[in-house]
DNA sequence: GTCTATATACAGATAGAC
DNA sequence: GTCTATCTGTATATAGAC
């Protein structure tokens, strides 16, 4: 049996994956495990201080998954088809990346959460660049790693976006071909 | 001297492609001509009826971009070229495509709507499609054409997205690159 | 076309009782 | 921790006068 401050993290992070931060609402989300508003802000007394948290989850759990990818996997091409499969998983469950959501958001977002956003990103980038770089000789490309990497992540992030708004995950499908078609 | 309902639709446009249209006020709209909400109401009764009809200008704007860029580029990687400059203007101006945008609010759109984003998306596809395929002796790679148009789309709609987040236009050009180095 | 005035709904947030 | 009650702000939308 989960805690209630638990409870409101996953189904925030749901929300704001699904239909953003500002569609996200204290009533609606205390409504749903049977509390009130009021009792929302015990647990996170402004709305940012919620964002603020569900930045950490998301961060977390995502860089437990990329090092369990460094250990797991052996060649380039499996270590990027495993980072895929986080942003498929993300997509069968009809959601967006939190960062590519909170992206299209940005401007609503506090000083803070903006500075966290970004060092997300930055450093999904930078595993992304140091993974190419330590097994450059599997790259068939005139591009860099750093310039790989930011092409990737950023098409990744539009695949879940465009796909979304399509129905299907023709976009998805599409990128991972795309990037891997570069390594050997 | 435009006429008021120019006047609107042109702030609605920018308003909802950097800030999203459930943040767009019909209230602050007004604001900004120096008349009242109500009147803008008079014009586009729902907000869902001014949403259509921006999705429709930017459609028209768009389409005769594409068609200049058929008269005027010879090569293929001159076309791709001339079709990326229009989302580097995009994000020179601060914005987002609106596509990318209501992409991300699709959840809050009319089922109208979402039908004519997902045509307008699906008609962007099909031009980089058929661009690909006439010159398709000028592609270096195993994708299909329309893999590839699907790829270059979502890249740059996720570029756009998180070089806003990360403050600079480091993404789009990585895009650009990534996606040119496939031309030949 | 534009206004005033208003109905209605919902948002974030807080005070204070239990 | 959770509640009731409330303040305050803002949103969409409409009725009816000018």
């Amino acid at each position: 049996m989960k805690d209630n401050r638990s409870l409101l993290e996953d189904l925030a992070l749901e929300s704001v994956q699904r239909h953003g931060l500002k569609a996200l609402s204290f009533r609606t989300l205390a409504d749903e495990i049977g509390i009130k508003s009021s009792s929302v802000h015990y647990y996170f007394p402004e709305k940012s201080d919620l964002a603020e948290v569900l930045i950490a989850r998301y961060r977390d759990e995502l860089f437990s998954s990329l090092q369990a990818i460094e250990l797991q996997s052996s060649s380039l091409k499996k270590k990027i088809s495993a980072f895929i499969t986080i942003f498929e998983r993300v997509a069968k469950d009809d959601r967006l990346c939190l960062c590519g959501m909170l992206a299209a958001e940005v401007e609503h977002l506090s000083e803070h959460n903006k500075q966290l956003l970004a060092s997300l990103f930055s450093d999904m980038e930078k595993w992304l660049t140091r993974t190419f770089e330590l097994q450059r000789t599997s790259i068939n490309s005139s591009l860099t790693s750093a310039q790989l990497a930011r092409a990737s992540l950023s098409g990744l992030e539009g695949a879940l976006l465009v796909d979304r708004a399509m129905g299907n995950h023709r976009r998805l499908k599409a990128q991972k071909e795309f990037i891997l078609s570069q390594l050997t």
